[in-house]
DNA sequence: AGAAAAAATGTGTACGTACACACTAAATAC
DNA sequence: GTATTTAGTGTGTACGTACACATTTTTTCT
């Protein structure tokens, strides 16, 4: 069992002390050219890897890492999210990182940009946020690269300015749905959209999901009638129910996690039809298992939220490269494979 | 930022020197009833955590682990397998551990069991392990733990004796399979399980698979006639060809990563069905695209080696707890979500 | 040539832990 | 009462790195 090299090795090998290496390693001069190329020599001889244990331990900080989520007590969908942070804060508690986590209201922006202007102002090593409102989110991304510090952002849309975002391909999201469900089209068929929204504040998220949804049918020529229906009123369940009754529609795509609001009003007029749409809430998972919804797409906010963290956390401990940007796999969840994910 | 607690901090809080703490924590005796108390009550009073990286560098040791898989020359099953234990060994490169693998032949039993015991012989800190074959997987098994040996294992059955398992519940996957074709059944249908195993080595896999399958169709009281067919052949292609005329079956579900086997023969008949099965082989993937297999199932052989490599250098390097086993959610894949696993 | 400045190199220390060893004080033995 | 054991405690050092500081060597200038 071979000890690693360490910059003694090093020192030896090139017959110079432990501080010329040291400064050829970190490139700050007064060292002459023939020990340079000693060292350099030696380096690569020996393929020297610095033991990042020594150096975190050495570098002797504590790092900061704040997180700004949704308030899941608002929006159940981010329930996950903050359980996914939570154990990775438990995983890591032992290494010299300190990790707060800040709640906004998904429903209103100035929540967002309050917090987050305080946060900034604070100063961290690092910020995690989830940028649902993107003016808010580049506003506060300018600051946060102004003033250096790491940044994260995940579930929601990328951006150029964001050091990490971990997140799905929304429009191919919405490919994948549409393919579910072309196994249950005949000839009589109808389709309907369904963005259910009562915040206003995904949008763009839904629309990408919508365009993939029918460029898969135009893609395969199939024609079909597909109708889009929004629901912004805080009365979802009547808007659905007078959509249902007024429109023969059979087959469903809703592009949120509300997806149990169709399959409920549907029971409620006693129909059935195909049902497609997001997220693992307790709502939609009952109905996937008594058949009223037919396939889920998981979105794994868990997953999202502690993939993303523990990049940031590596980052700063043990200088861990990431990508900048992570796509996750499209989950596609029937009432069988549900078991498994829970 | 406030700094971690450190034995330092215990010593001083409790009034005695940082040896006494040391002999607490690590309970080696000759310590006083009250200093014992003193420092126990700090130590609680503080929250201490030792800090993994300090511990890791004091102990300076090396760390080593053997892994047994089989070699993807022989089966192309396993190539992503080692493409994700080759990540992790890059990723941990700079820390003190040394990993090494080693491949077996998976259609010879003999060829695991004696490469199995040189490795027990040479000795290591861990040995993860593809348990191909029940006996000689125990066999090794007794002797590492025998030996003391840290194991894990993937891919195959868990079993009491080893330390860390990661794989998939086989029987609900089969389960899925069944929730997945029961969309295409028609009065007329008649359903087909095809197991392609050339070298008899995961007999126990695949019934455990049908065994999932046909359960769904119990429980959901579909009757609908379901054949098995073996194939044990090496020639594949025309013993599926045989099957396909005689018997009148348009939906198969095929137990092992061979599913592109039953799209050719299919196609080489010019004939039409729903094909199910698993894996994401180039060539299933291909079918898939094209439309001549409607579903695969994803085992993830990548994941599944690199999360339980990881578990093992992270137990050795930081004393990070593992689940004794871990089941990965089981994945379905069809023509669109196929491009966000790739 | 000798002093002073500049360049190059080496040494010492700290990070937090773990353990060997040295030390002190009390207890037992003769 | 002194010697020896024993329980209890404290000190020193190493792990590998990073950097401040001390020291040596070389260069420059008068």
């Amino acid at each position: 069992m071979k000890k690693k090299i360490t910059i003694k090795d090093i020192a030896r090998a090139a017959n110079v002390s432990i501080g010329t290496v040291d400064r050829v390693i970190h490139k700050r001069g007064k060292v002459s050219e023939t020990a340079l190329q000693k060292v350099n020599d030696a380096l690569k001889e020996l393929d020297y890897k610095p033991n990042p244990l020594a150096r975190t331990l050495r570098n002797n900080v504590v790092y900061k890492i704040n997180i700004l989520i949704p308030n899941p007590a608002k929006d159940p969908y981010w329930v996950p999210c903050e359980l996914g942070i939570n154990a990775i804060i438990k995983e890591y508690e032992a290494f010299d990182i300190e990790i707060s986590v800040l709640l906004f209201d998904p429903t209103k922006p100035e929540s967002f940009s309050q917090i987050g202007n305080d946060l900034v102002e604070k100063g961290s090593d690092a910020l995690l946020f989830v940028p649902l409102f993107e003016k808010e989110s580049n506003f506060l991304l300018e600051k946060l690269n102004r003033k250096g510090i790491l940044t994260g952002t995940f579930n929601s849309l990328p951006s150029k300015h964001v050091d990490h975002y971990v997140g799905h391909d929304l429009f191919l999201s919405g490919r994948v749905a549409a393919k579910l469900v072309s196994d249950f089209i005949q000839p009589s068929s109808r389709i309907g959209i369904i963005h259910i929204n009562e915040a206003f504040n995904n949008a763009i998220h839904m629309r990408q999901k919508e365009n993939g949804f029918r460029a898969y049918f135009k893609d395969h020529h199939v024609d079909c009638e597909i109708l889009t229906k929004n629901i912004n009123t805080s009365n979802v369940t009547e808007a659905l129910r007078n959509f249902i009754s007024e429109e023969k529609v059979n087959i469903f795509f809703v592009t949120t996690s509300k997806t149990y609001e169709v399959a409920l009003a549907l029971k409620q007029l006693n129909k059935k039809a195909t049902v497609v749409g997001y997220d693992l809430l307790p709502e939609n998972v009952s109905c996937l298992q008594n058949g009223e919804i037919q396939f889920l797409i998981h979105q794994a906010p868990r997953l999202q939220a502690s993939l993303s963290l523990k990049s940031l956390v590596e980052k700063l401990l043990f200088n861990k490269e990431f990508p900048k940007k992570q796509l996750l796999p499209i989950n596609i969840i029937n009432s069988e494979n549900i078991k498994s994910y829970l």
